[in-house]
DNA sequence: GGTGAAATAA
C-alpha cells in the first residue's frame, strides 16, 4: 500500500495503522505543529520513513489536523449527535471519530511515557473497518495476514523445520478434519463451513508459528515458485493421508480385536509392533484416564508379544473356534430358559384364567417375550448360514484378511486405499452379511406400512392375519393424532408465479439443455442455478420497487434464494459504485458460508470483492463491495461510523429472528435512513409479520418473494400429553413402523439431558424390538456436542434405515439437516427470563409460540412435503401459545445495550425508538448497574470509563463491582482497560505477577461453562477426569485455568481434548479470546507473559479483586448466602466443589442463576481476609469476623 | 441429593 494512500485517508483511519501507542503519540506531537518532530517520531517508532516518498505530505497533513481537533474533543462524552434524528454532519462525525484519540497529553517521549501519566486514555482508538485492516498490516506480526490467506501451502516449509512430534500432532489434527468434511460431503452448507473453518485454522496455526520466526518465513515464501508450491501441497497431502490411513487400520485393527476376541495382531510388521508395545506400556501408566475414555479396554495378554506368528494363529484361530462353539451352545441354553419360562408363565396365566386380568404392562412384557423367543429361533437358520460363511476365504471374516495382506505388502499407499475404502464402506458392510435379514426386515417394514393403512381404517378389507403378530410394538401407548391444517407453501407458490415467470424458466431451463451439448464450465452452472431461484424472476420487480422507495420489507421463505441474490442484483445494477452493499446475518458460520457461496457465483475470490466481517476475523478488503457481517459487527461499526457512510444498501437478514442485535439494529438504522437519503435499506424476514416491521419502518413497503417450501401436513394430540419426553419416544416408533421409509426424523426437545434420556431408551426399545421393525439411526444433537458427534447428523442415512435427530432448538434456525420429513415438536424450549428486580437470569422450560412452532414445521417440508406432529392439542395451539416469541431484548439484562447506546450518544433511552421498548425497570436497573460500575456519572452520562468499556467486548453483567478507580495505583490501566471483573481481573493480576495466569482463567470463563463435555455414559469417566484438574485446590477457577494450561502445553492437541473429555472447539474458542486479550494488554502495556504458575493465592487473589462483589460464605445450616443480600444460593453441581470436604467456608463465584435452585457456577474458595484487603470499600473488618468462620492468622 | 439453550461482541 503506498503512501499516498494513507495521506488521503481520514485522520481516523490514519490511526489506525500504526500500533495505537504510536499513533496517539504521534498525534501528541503533531499537535505541536512541527511536522519534523513527526517525521522524527515516525523512524523512532520503527517506521522506515526513507524508504518511501510521501511521509513528508503525511506529516504535514497530520500536523494540519491534529493542530486543529486535540484539545476540544476531550469532553467527548455524550455529544447527542446521532439521537433522536438530528441530522448529523460529517464533521461532527470526524470529531466524534476523533473524540475517542485526540487526548490530551503530557509528556514528550515514549520513555517518560512508561513513568508518567502519559497514555492516559488516549491510547483506545475506536476502530473503523478500514483502520482495523491497516492496522494489521502495520504491526509486524500480523503483517502479511493477508498474503498468507493466499499462500497456504507454505506450510509445509514450516513442518519441516518443526520439531517432529509437533508435526505429528498437527498432521494428526489435520487429518481429524479432514475426516469431517470427508463424512459431510453430501451436505452443502457444511462442507461450506467445514472448509472455511479449515482454511481459518490453517492460518491461525500459520500465524501462532509465524509469530515464532517471522523472518525466515517471509524470505522462503517469496522463494517459491507457484508450482513448487503446488508440489509442496501434494507431497503434504500424500503424507497426511498415509499417515491418516495407517491410523485407521490401527484403530480399526484394535476394534477387530474387541470383536473376534482373538489376538491377531501377529501379522503386524516388527517396528509396529514395538511401537504399539511401548504405546501399551504407556498406556498401563494412565490406566485411569484410559478407563475414563471408556474404550481401551483391550488390554492384551502380556504372553502374546513372545508368539511366534505361527503359533499365534493357530491359537487365535482356535480360540475363536470354540468361542463361536460356546456362544451356539450358549444360546442353545437361553432359548430353552426362556421357553421354560414363558411356557412357566402361561400355565399360571391359564390358571388365573386367561389375559385380561393382566396389565398393560405386564402383558406387553410377555408378548415380548414370545417374539424374542420366536425371533431367536429364525435367526438360528441364519447364524449356522454364517457360520458356513466364515469358513470360506472371503466370508465373514474378511476385514483382517484385508489387513494382513495389505501389512505384508509394506505398500504404504495401498494401505491408505484399503484404509479409506474400509472407512466409506462402513455401513454396507453389515448389509452385505445379512442380505437375508435385510431382506426379511423389509418385508417386515412393508408389513408395518400395511398395517398402520389399517389402523387409519383406510383399507379395512386388508386385515391380514399375522397382522397381530406385529401388533404389540404399541398396544397400549399409541398416540392418537389429528390431522388439522395442511401447510400450503407450496402451492401458493405455484399461485403466485405468473405465467411470464413460468415462460421464463421454461427459457432457461431449455437454454440448460443446450448448454448440455458442450460441458458447461463449474461457474455457469452456477450461473444457471441461480435463475432458479425463486427470487430471480422478481429480480426486475424488486429492484424497481427499490428504486422507489428507500426502505423495503422483503418477506421470503427459506431457500428462497434472497439471502445469495438479492446483495448481487444490488451490485450489479451498480449500487456498489456508491458504497458497500452490507448485509448482516444473526449467526458468524451463517456470515461466512453466505460469503463464500456469493464469491463462487460471482467468481471472486472470498475477502475481495465479496467479503465477511465476523468477530476474530475481518475477511475484507478495500476492494469488497459486498460484505457480509454479524448483526453484533454492524453495531460496533455504528461506534466509528455512525452515519454508515460508506454503506450505500444495507440489508438485515432474518429480520423475524429478532435477537438482541438486531432489534437496536433497527433503531440505528432507521434513525440513519432518515437523514441519509441516499441510503437503502432492506429488511429481510421469513415470516408474513411483516406487516409489524413495515408499520415500525413508517410504513414501507413490502415485497414478497414466494419460498421454496413443499406443503406440511400438521398432526396435533387429541389430548394432552403429559410427558412431552415419552410421548416424543412413542411418536418416534409409531412414525418408524407406520409410514413409509423414505424420510428422516426430528424431534424437537429442550435439553442436552431430555435429548441424551431419549436416545438412551429409543437406543433400549429399538434393541428389544431388534429386527422387527427397520434400523433407527440415532443422531443427538446440542450445542454442547463434540462437533465430531454433531457431524453425524449429516451422515447420509444407510438405505433400510431411518434416521431419528434430536435436537434441542439448535435445529430451529442454526442449522439444516436435508432429508427430514418427519417432525416431532414437543411444543418446549429453555428460555432465560430476566427478572429486573432481583437481577437474576433464570433458565426455565418454557412452551414456545406460534411462530416458532411453525417455523419448527417448516423443517419437515425442506426437500420434500412433510408431516409435523405436534405434542400438543389443537387447542392449545390457538389459545394458549403465544404468537411470537418474545424478543430477546424483552427477556435480558440490558446492560450491554445500554451502554452501546450511551456511547452512541443516545442519552435518553426511554425515547429511543424500539420496536418493542423494553421494560422501564429493565432499563433503569442496568443505568444503575453501570452507574455502579463507574460508567455512568450521577447525571446519567456516560464517563471516560463507561466509552472505555464500551469498546471492551467483554459484558459488563460479569460483574457489579464499584470501579476502585481513586484508590488503585494502576489507575491509568484501569482507565483504559474498563473496570469489567475480568477486564479489571486481568489489571490486577499485574500486581500480582500472574497476568498469563489470569487470562488464561478469564477467556476460559468468558466462552461459558461448556468446556467439558459430559456424556450421560460416561458421566463418571468425565468427571473424574474434571475432577483430575482440580487437583491441587483452587476451586473452579483454576480447574479450568490448569486445564487451559496442559492443552497448552500439548500443544493445543486434539487428542489431549478428547482424552480428557473436553469441548476442542470450545478450547479454540478460548485461545481466541485469550489471543484478544493479549493483544489489549500489550496496548496498555500490561506484561501478558509475567507468570507464576504455582501462586494460587495470588491468582485467587486477582480474580477476587474482579469479583469481590460474588461472594458467598457458608452459614450453620451448611447452605451458603451471598455477603451483600443474604441470599441462599448453592453450588451447582458440576463444581469441583460440590462434592468436596469440608466445604469451604468463604467463597468467590462467578455467576448465578436459577434453574432448580439459585446456584452459583464456577466458585473458588477464598479467605475472608483478601476481601478486606482487596476491596476495603466494600468490605469492613467487621464484614469477615462473625458468625462461626475461623479467623485465620494472617502471615504471609 | 443434585446439572448448563441458542447465539453474539475490538
Amino acid at each position: 500500500m503506498g503512501i499516498k494512500d494513507w495521506t488521503n485517508d481520514s485522520l481516523h483511519n490514519l490511526l489506525g495503522f500504526a500500533d495505537s501507542a504510536l499513533a496517539s503519540y504521534l498525534i501528541h506531537v503533531a499537535s505541536k505543529g512541527n511536522a519534523d518532530a513527526v517525521l522524527r517520531t515516525l523512524k523512532e517508532g520503527g517506521v522506515d520513513i526513507d524508504a518511501k516518498e510521501g511521509w513528508r505530505e503525511f506529516a504535514s497533513e497530520l500536523v494540519g489536523r491534529a493542530g486543529n481537533k486535540g484539545a476540544p474533543a476531550r469532553s467527548g462524552g455524550g455529544s447527542a449527535s446521532a439521537s433522536s434524528g438530528k441530522r448529523v454532519t460529517e464533521s461532527d462525525m470526524r470529531k466524534k471519530a476523533a473524540g475517542y484519540s485526540l487526548l490530551e497529553m503530557q509528556d514528550d517521549g515514549p520513555v517518560a511515557r512508561q513513568e508518567d501519566k502519559p497514555l492516559g486514555e488516549g491510547t483506545v482508538i475506536t476502530k473503523s473497518s478500514k483502520g482495523s485492516s491497516s492496522r494489521k498490516e502495520s504491526r509486524k506480526e500480523k503483517d502479511s495476514k493477508s498474503e498468507r490467506r493466499d499462500k497456504e501451502s507454505n506450510t509445509d516449509r514450516k513442518d519441516k523445520d518443526s520439531k517432529a512430534d509437533r508435526q505429528d500432532r498437527e498432521s494428526k489434527s489435520k487429518r481429524r478434519r479432514r475426516r469431517h468434511s470427508d463424512s459431510d460431503s453430501e451436505d452443502e452448507v457444511v462442507i461450506d463451513e467445514e472448509a472455511l473453518w479449515e482454511q481459518r485454522e490453517k492460518r491461525r496455526e500459520e500465524m501462532r508459528r509465524k509469530k515464532k520466526k517471522p523472518d525466515e518465513e517471509e524470505t522462503k515464501m517469496s522463494n517459491l515458485t507457484e508450482e513448487e508450491r503446488a508440489d509442496l501441497e501434494r507431497e503434504k497431502d500424500k503424507r497426511e493421508r498415509d499417515e491418516f490411513a495407517k491410523r485407521l487400520v490401527e484403530k480399526d485393527k484394535k476394534k477387530q480385536r474387541q470383536l473376534d476376541d482373538s489376538e491377531s495382531d501377529d501379522s503386524r510388521g516388527k517396528q509396529e509392533k514395538e511401537a504399539l508395545r511401548m504405546e501399551r506400556l504407556k498406556k498401563r501408566e494412565d490406566k485411569d484416564r484410559r478407563l475414563a475414555r471408556g474404550e481401551a479396554v483391550v488390554l492384551d495378554s502380556d504372553d502374546e508379544g513372545g508368539n511366534s506368528k505361527k503359533k499365534a494363529i493357530t491359537i487365535s484361530d482356535m480360540r475363536a473356534e470354540s468361542r463361536r462353539a460356546y456362544l451356539q451352545k450358549r444360546t442353545k441354553r437361553e432359548l430353552e430358559l426362556l421357553e421354560r419360562e414363558l411356557q412357566d408363565e402361561e400355565e399360571i396365566i391359564a390358571k388365573l384364567g386367561g389375559s385380561s386380568k393382566m396389565t398393560a404392562e405386564e402383558q406387553r412384557e410377555l408378548q415380548l417375550k414370545r417374539d424374542i423367543l420366536r425371533m431367536a429361533r429364525e435367526h438360528g437358520h441364519v447364524d449356522t448360514d454364517e457360520a458356513e460363511a466364515a469358513k470360506k476365504p472371503d466370508g465373514f471374516y474378511r476385514l483382517p484378511e484385508d489387513y494382513d495382506e495389505v501389512d505384508e505388502s509394506g505398500k504404504k499407499k495401498s494401505r491408505a486405499q484399503k484404509g479409506e475404502e474400509l472407512l466409506t464402506s462402513r455401513y454396507v458392510e453389515p448389509k452385505q452379511e445379512k442380505s437375508e435379514q435385510q431382506l426379511w426386515e423389509e418385508g417386515q417394514t412393508q408389513k408395518a406400512a400395511g398395517l398402520s393403512k389399517h389402523k387409519k381404517k383406510k383399507r379395512s378389507g386388508d386385515e391380514e392375519d399375522d397382522d397381530n403378530k406385529y401388533d404389540f410394538v404399541f398396544e397400549e401407548e399409541q398416540i392418537d393424532f389429528v390431522c388439522v391444517d395442511t401447510n400450503k407453501g407450496y402451492d401458493n407458490r405455484k399461485k403466485r408465479q405468473s405465467k411470464k415467470d413460468e415462460e421464463s424458466v421454461k427459457a432457461i431451463e431449455e437454454g440448460g439443455d443446450a448448454l448440455e451439448m458442450r460441458p458447461a464450465t463449474k461457474h455457469e452452472k452456477i450461473l444457471e442455478g441461480r435463475k432458479k431461484l425463486p427470487v430471480y424472476p422478481y429480480r426486475d420487480d424488486f429492484l424497481m420497487a427499490l428504486k422507489d422507495h428507500q426502505v423495503l420489507v422483503l418477506v421470503g421463505e427459506t431457500g428462497s434464494g434472497k439471502t445469495t441474490q438479492i446483495p448481487q442484483y444490488l451490485h450489479e445494477v451498480g449500487y456498489s459504485e456508491l458504497g458497500k452493499i452490507g448485509c448482516t446475518q444473526p449467526r458468524r458460520v451463517a456470515a461466512m458460508s453466505v460469503a463464500t457461496r456469493v464469491a463462487e457465483e460471482m467468481n471472486v475470490r472470498v475477502g475481495h470483492e465479496v467479503g465477511y466481517s465476523i468477530r476474530f476475523e475481518n475477511c475484507t478488503s478495500k476492494k469488497t463491495v459486498i460484505q457480509y457481517m454479524t448483526d453484533g459487527m454492524l453495531l460496533r461499526e455504528f461506534l466509528t461510523e455512525p452515519d454508515l457512510k460508506s454503506y450505500s444498501a444495507l440489508i438485515i437478514d432474518e429480520a423475524h429472528e429478532r435477537t438482541l442485535h438486531t432489534d437496536i439494529l433497527f433503531g440505528l438504522v432507521k434513525d440513519v435512513a432518515r437523514f441519509r437519503n441516499d441510503l437503502k435499506l432492506i429488511i429481510s424476514s421469513a415470516t408474513l409479520d411483516a406487516e409489524k416491521f413495515s408499520k415500525y419502518f413508517d410504513d414501507a413497503s413490502i415485497f414478497m418473494i414466494p419460498g421454496r417450501m413443499y406443503p406440511v401436513d400438521i398432526y396435533y394430540t387429541i389430548a394432552p400429553e403429559a410427558d412431552y419426553v415419552d410421548a416424543s419416544i412413542v411418536t418416534v416408533l409409531q412414525i418408524h413402523i407406520s409410514q413409509p421409509l423414505d424420510g428422516d426424523i426430528l424431534v424437537f426437545l429442550t435439553g442436552q439431558e431430555e435429548i441424551e434420556t431419549a436416545n438412551e431408551i429409543l437406543a433400549h426399545r429399538t434393541k428389544v424390538l431388534g429386527s422387527k421393525i427397520a434400523e433407527l439411526v440415532l443422531c443427538p444433537i446440542y450445542a454442547n456436542l463434540p462437533s465430531e458427534q454433531q457431524a453425524k447428523i449429516f451422515e447420509k442415512t444407510p438405505k433400510g434405515a431411518r434416521k431419528v435427530v434430536l435436537a434441542t432448538n439448535i435445529a430451529e434456525t442454526s442449522l439444516t439437516i436435508d432429508g427430514i420429513k418427519y417432525v416431532i415438536d414437543t411444543g418446549f424450549n429453555k428460555e432465560t427470563s430476566f427478572n429486573a428486580k432481583t437481577g437474576m437470569e433464570s433458565l426455565m422450560v418454557m412452551p414456545i409460540s406460534q411462530a416458532a412452532a411453525n417455523q419448527r414445521a417448516g423443517r419437515a417440508g425442506r426437500t420434500q412435503p412433510g408431516k409435523c406432529f405436534r405434542l400438543f392439542t389443537a387447542y392449545s395451539f390457538q389459545n394458549e401459545l403465544d404468537p411470537n416469541t418474545t424478543p430477546e431484548i424483552l427477556r435480558t439484562n440490558m446492560c450491554n445495550v445500554v451502554l452501546m447506546l450511551k456511547s452512541l450518544g443516545i442519552d435518553n433511552l426511554l425515547a429511543f425508538d424500539f420496536m418493542d421498548a423494553p421494560p422501564p425497570e429493565t432499563l433503569i436497573r442496568a443505568l444503575e448497574q453501570l452507574y455502579a460500575l463507574g460508567a455512568l456519572n450521577d447525571r446519567g452520562e456516560l464517563t471516560k470509563i463507561g466509552r472505555r468499556m464500551a469498546e471492551f467486548p467483554l459484558d459488563p453483567m460479569l460483574s457489579k463491582l464499584r470501579t476502585e478507580l481513586d484508590r488503585s495505583p494502576h489507575n491509568v490501566i484501569l482507565m483504559v482497560c474498563s473496570p469489567l471483573s475480568p477486564g479489571k481481573t486481568v489489571i490486577v493480576s499485574e500486581k500480582y505477577q500472574c497476568v498469563s495466569e489470569v487470562l488464561s482463567t478469564v477467556s476460559m470463563l468468558s466462552i461459558g461453562t461448556s468446556v467439558f463435555y459430559r456424556p450421560k455414559e460416561k458421566k463418571v469417566h468425565a468427571d473424574t477426569a474434571r475432577l483430575n484438574f482440580a487437583r491441587g485446590g483452587g476451586g473452579d477457577h483454576i480447574s479450568l485455568l490448569r486445564c487451559y494450561r496442559e492443552w497448552a502445553e500439548t500443544d493445543f492437541s486434539p487428542q489431549w481434548c478428547f482424552e480428557n473429555f473436553v469441548q476442542v472447539r470450545n478450547m479454540r474458542k478460548a485461545r481466541d479470546v485469550r489471543e484478544q486479550l493479549e493483544g489489549l494488554c500489550e496496548r496498555v502495556e500490561v506484561d501478558h507473559t509475567m507468570s507464576d504458575p504455582d501462586n494460587i493465592e495470588a491468582i485467587l487473589k486477582a480474580i477476587t479483586a474482579g469479583f469481590f462483589y460474588n461472594t458467598a460464605r457458608l452459614g450453620k445450616s451448611g447452605d451458603y448466602e451471598t455477603v451483600k443480600q443474604r441470599r441462599a444460593v448453592y453450588i451447582h453441581p458440576s463444581s469441583v466443589l460440590a462434592k468436596e470436604e469440608p466445604l469451604p467456608a468463604w467463597v468467590v463465584y462467578f455467576e448465578l442463576a436459577f434453574t432448580s435452585k439459585e446456584f452459583m457456577r464456577q466458585v473458588a474458595p477464598i479467605e475472608p481476609q483478601w476481601l478486606v484487603e482487596i476491596a476495603p470499600h466494600f468490605y469492613q473488618e467487621s464484614d469477615v469476623q462473625d458468625s462461626k468462620t475461623k479467623k485465620m492468622p494472617k502471615s504471609k
